[in-house]
Parts: structure tokens; C-alpha cells; sequence
DNA sequence: TGAATAGTGTCTTTTAGACAATATCTA
DNA sequence: TAGATATTGTCTAAAAGACACTATTCA
């Protein structure tokens, strides 16, 4: 049997300036060393319990970031996408907040949009396309964007965060009508300041038993 | 870097007596010789060119099943999966005619009901519930059922096939207007005869630009 | 008080479902 | 022609969207 090249990728997805970044680091060994590129890494058999656990290591030694909302995207394989050699590699998706990013700080990374065509080494570019399209397509029916916003946020913020992946304006009776259909939110007794001169607004917050799992809507937005 | 087992899995589905099935084999090899379980291999880097590839080899030498609707399911991967040490999976899931199985038949692939829990080796269990829970889901806004019929069917025929999957009876009139909505399919001159003492309804088939990709609802049916 | 955005009430439009009439076959 | 199922027309109900009104804040 053949030695296959295991390894896993990640794409991690934040909102900066109202649009969509996916975090990219200059490489550290050949093939493409230098090249920004994901986040990536060899999976550890000795080390890992699965290729999840690879991917949260990976992303925590090379991002700095810990617990982020994290969902396996899918596999890409083959002998022509990495030129050592026949690879797998397990792709995986995180949303964080921008925050979260900011506090890791980790200088390496860079936020780079998604919306205009990403130059990047072996498939990645197919792997974020990939990502993107997921994301966009889950956001229609889910609460997954929430997870793009800090701990707590507004239904204004938050039907922005909406608008902004799904490429189009919502009416507000509406997406408020579905956000409350769907349950995942308490309102938090405190309003919302950095607004300015107009009436805040309510405060929400995912309810923590629906951090780990999407809440989905039978008809979509 | 340690060596890890790279496989791929086949969840093989098809429709007979108004039930979904997934299709079994006897292990050849240990661990677990003589069990049934899903249909799956190495991957052969020599002879593969990805890991569709693997999929598509294995089912075609293991049911003689050659060219089937088949997706990417999702990587199933860690130590405690296979007593021969850590790995990694990647399952794809298949759907086709129960004609498609018969006109194969191959003598050693054994269907049973996913309605009933399934006492099969690995993680073989999880892929099947997956697969079957990821085709009921996207069967709720898709054109993915047809492909449990064969090359010709009526809307009476798929509109059972749909509420097979979704476990409840459908409206007729949403039902044809919705898959009407949807484009896909092109009425074929002629009738269909096997009816009995009644109106026969028209045959459809897919449009062929369609067989390969799904054709996607806004709302869901 | 006026400007700005949040939140709500309600009417209109669109979509889905119920029901029944008509169509077409076999026995 | 009776009986069975296919297909279609049309009315009713539910959901989504448009629009405007009220609420609350700051300058």
C-alpha cells in the first residue's frame, strides 16, 4: 500500500468593513513556502483523536484562536493538488467573530475578501470557493451567521450579517418574524449604546445550548 | 509522520418495497471477515486519481454498479474507528434504481431497510444514518430523489418515491407545480401502460443536461 | 424639537393546500 | 358503463412582503 500525504485545512471566515474575509498565512516550508496560503497541517495520529481534534490543534497553534464554531466542509484529494505527492486533506469551516481574531492577534494572519478572486497554492482556492458557497447556501435557512457576531448583538447587527452573506436586502418584519420563529435567541435585559442619536436597540444572545448546533428554519428567509 | 489507513466507503441506496435500503457486503478480509458492512477500500494512489475515483473503482469491482448519482458524504477519521489503527474515511453516498442492483446482480450484496437500527462493524452505522439523514434533508428542495427511479417515471411514481423519503403524504397539486418549478424534468411522447383499469399517466425523464447535477427549490416542497 | 434608527401593526401579494371536477384507461 | 387513478381548475388558508406608524435616543 501507498503512503498518502494526510493532512487538514481550514477555512476561517470573519466579517471586517461589512464584507467577507477568509484568514490566510505565509507559509513556512516548501512547497510554496512564503506563499500566503490556509491554515494547514499534517494530521498527528499520536497526537489527534480525529481529524477535528487536527484541525482545532492546527488552527490553535497557528492562529492562536481556541473554541470557534467549527464544521467539517469536506475532502480534497488526489495526486495532482500538492506536488509532493498523493494528499487528503480534510477541510474544515470556522466562523469567528472579528473581535476574536483581533484578540488572538497573531501577526501572520491576514484577512483577505473573499469577493474578488483569491490567488492561493494547491486547490485553496476551490477549498474557500467551496467554504463560501456553503456558508452562503446554509445562511439562507439557518442560524449559522450568528456566528459571525460576538456573544451578544442586536437584530439590526444581525440582519446586516445577514444581508451582507446573502447578497441582498431583507425586509425587517420579516426577518424578524423568522429570527423569532426560530427560537435561538434571548433578549438580554440592557440595550445597545454605540448607536448614537436614535433609539437603542435590544440586546440579544445565542442561548448557550445552541452554541455547538445550528438551528435550522423549514422554509428559509 | 505516521502512516495512516486511507479508505473510502460507499453508502449504496435504492428504493424497493417502499423502503429505503442500503446495500451490504460480507467482509472478505479480517477484522471483522464474514460481517456485512458497507462496501469500501484503499485508496490506490497508483490508480486512482482522488478519492472519487477510489469510490467509483470500488463500487464498480465490489457491486458492478458503474456509474451511479454519487456525492461526497463527509470524512469519517480517528484511532478508535478500525482496530488496526488510526484512519481515515472518506464516504460517498449513492443512489440508483433498484433495477440498477438487479441488472448488477452481483450475489453477495445484500439490501436491508434503513428503517430498522443497522449492527454493522466500524462507524459504519454513523455514515449510513448520516447519509440517510443527508438525503432526506436535501430531497426536501431537490431533484435528488430521482435518481432512486429509473431513466423514465411518472409523477405519480416520484411524488411516492418523495414522500417515502420525507415520511409524509405531499399535496398533489403543490407537488406538481413545485417539480414543475423546478424545470428538471421533460414529458416524454407515450404513456405509461403497467397501470391497470385507470387513466395511465404520462412518463418523464430527466432533462439529460440534469442528470449529473441537482436542480435546487427556493422554498422546498 | 428634529433627525435618526428601533420596533410594531396591518394591509396586500404570493404561495401552499383543500377540494372537487374532468380525463382516460380496463374490465 | 363502473371503477380506478391521472390531471387540472379554483377556492381558501397561510406565509411573506410593503408600508407606515409609534418609540426612544441624542444633539
Amino acid at each position: 500500500m501507498n503512503e498518502l500525504i494526510c493532512t487538514v485545512d481550514l477555512v476561517l471566515l470573519t466579517l471586517k468593513d461589512d464584507g467577507l474575509k477568509v484568514a490566510l498565512l505565509k507559509r513556512d516550508h516548501d512547497p510554496f513556502k512564503g506563499v500566503l496560503s490556509l491554515p494547514g497541517g499534517y494530521i498527528h495520529a499520536d497526537e489527534d483523536a480525529d481529524a477535528r481534534d487536527a484541525a482545532l490543534r492546527v488552527l490553535r497553534v497557528k492562529t492562536g484562536i481556541e473554541s470557534p464554531y467549527l464544521e467539517q466542509l469536506a475532502t480534497f484529494s488526489g495526486s495532482a493538488r500538492d506536488p509532493r505527492g498523493w494528499s487528503i486533506s480534510v477541510a474544515y469551516y470556522a466562523l469567528v467573530s472579528a473581535d476574536v481574531i483581533e484578540r488572538a492577534s497573531h501577526p501572520d494572519v491576514q484577512l483577505l475578501s473573499v469577493d474578488r478572486p483569491l490567488n492561493l497554492p494547491f486547490d485553496h482556492r476551490q477549498i474557500v470557493e467551496t467554504a463560501v458557497a456553503r456558508l452562503r447556501s446554509i445562511s439562507q435557512y439557518s442560524s449559522l451567521p450568528c456566528h459571525l457576531l460576538g456573544e451578544t448583538f442586536t437584530l439590526p447587527q444581525l440582519q446586516r450579517v445577514y444581508e451582507t452573506l446573502m447578497g441582498e436586502a431583507l425586509n425587517k418584519v420579516s426577518f424578524r418574524r423568522k429570527i423569532f420563529e426560530m427560537g435561538m435567541l434571548e433578549a438580554i435585559a440592557g440595550k445597545f449604546g454605540a448607536s448614537g442619536a436614535h433609539r437603542p436597540a435590544q440586546l440579544y444572545r445565542l442561548k448557550p445550548e445552541l452554541r455547538e448546533r445550528l438551528t435550522l428554519l423549514q422554509r428559509g428567509l
